[in-house]
DNA sequence: ATCAAATTACCATATTCGTGGGATTGATGA
DNA sequence: TCATCAATCCCACGAATATGGTAATTTGAT
């Protein structure tokens, strides 16, 4: 008997999903809020669920917002987040708050029962357009230059300034002189269209160099 | 008609999908083979598939080392990663490559049936377990440390400087003077127990401050 | 064999940074 | 109420950085 509870505004959909689980054998619903506001308040005196429905766009506090909360207080709840919207923005902003899962509102019933099964059985349910934004995350990108335009030995410099180091220590590292690295620096900063250090850092710890 | 090849060392293994999938009348199996050198020679001349199911382990080429190539020529071809491992190395080197798709082995061959359908109609198919590494991967970190010990005008700062902003140009963003900015950064330093701005916007990107 | 790029190195100078001292005002909490 | 801390500002000085030159080798590719 998995413990569930739900968060959702619009109160038909809400409904009927709760009619839905309250259904199945498997599912006893503790909880059933309109708001991550009353949400929050009644689990105090509820039943701890294991696993929280939670709409993403909610009036109030967001779903991302809830969830922070959540996750603070009951570390162990795992979160299925359902909305109607595929954007990545959002998706990325849930999974880095904690959400376990990811389903698109269209999906019918069975496979939200599913996906809670999937998750309670330790996977990650998500809709396929969700899976496709979060493996699209770790794709090559179409890498804007060609090549980087830094040489070698420019790149071991950058690495250096990204270690933190100064220029003496760079160039005791590398085994050649401060003065070379100062005319390295020079010609990573024209190529890179930076005034310094901590653009290179920047520039090498987010983009790609 | 979804045009598949396979590269899969196993010789029973891979006979065993091959047979599984040409039973199917969605699907044409245009290459079988054992190895990515093989695969990349026999490629030229023979029908471009859409989709390659690859195995991770391999003797000679890695499967990793053959996507990349596999997708600098062909890119629109999608690749289904099949392994038994399910270590989050392999994953995400194997994502970073391109594959589109993570499945292990010991799905049975519906799941395989219905994944590259998943990934055909612009899914992205992954055993549960792998899902779990992926969406893991998102998951806000256990937080080493006790709420940063920045105050909020240290971390105004601190962004100021992951900017690459000078002290100056972080005094005007701020409305203070640079005098002020200077005691924050003293302040900063000291308790993150750094010596420069390098290392700030490194701890600022990488950990969390 | 030749030319372009990469790597190495040096000088000079203005600016910025790192660090040591202070000081004042509020807000917060014990 | 008193102590603490965040936030604001100032001075000074040596170290490091940013930017402008110039130029000798090495290396790679044509």
């Amino acid at each position: 008997m998995i413990k569930l509870a739900i968060v959702e505004d619009v109160d038909e959909f809400r409904d009927n999903i709760k009619g839905y689980l309250d259904e199945q054998p498997e599912f006893k619903c503790v909880l059933s809020e309109n708001s991550i506001e009353s949400f929050l308040w009644k689990i105090k005196n509820s039943e701890l669920p294991e696993i929280v429905l939670m709409d993403i766009e909610l009036p109030g506090m967001s779903g991302i917002d809830g969830m922070k909360i959540l996750k603070g207080k009951y570390p162990d709840v795992e979160i299925l987040m359902l909305t109607v919207y595929a954007d990545s923005r959002r998706i990325f902003e849930a999974l880095c708050a904690g959400a376990s899962g990811y389903l698109l509102k269209n999906s019918p019933f069975e496979e939200l029962k599913s996906s809670i099964m999937e998750l309670y059985n330790g996977g990650a349910p998500m809709s396929p357009q969700i899976a496709r934004e979060v493996i699209g995350y770790f794709k090559p990108k179409p890498h804007n230059k060609k090549e980087s335009a830094l040489t070698d030995k420019e790149k071991e410099v950058v690495v250096g300034l990204v270690d933190g180091l100064s220029y003496q220590q760079i160039a005791d590292r590398l085994f050649i002189s401060v003065e070379t690295i100062r005319s390295h620096i020079k010609n990573i900063y024209k190529k890179l269209h930076v005034h310094s250090k901590a653009e290179v850092i920047k520039k090498s710890l987010k983009d790609e160099i």
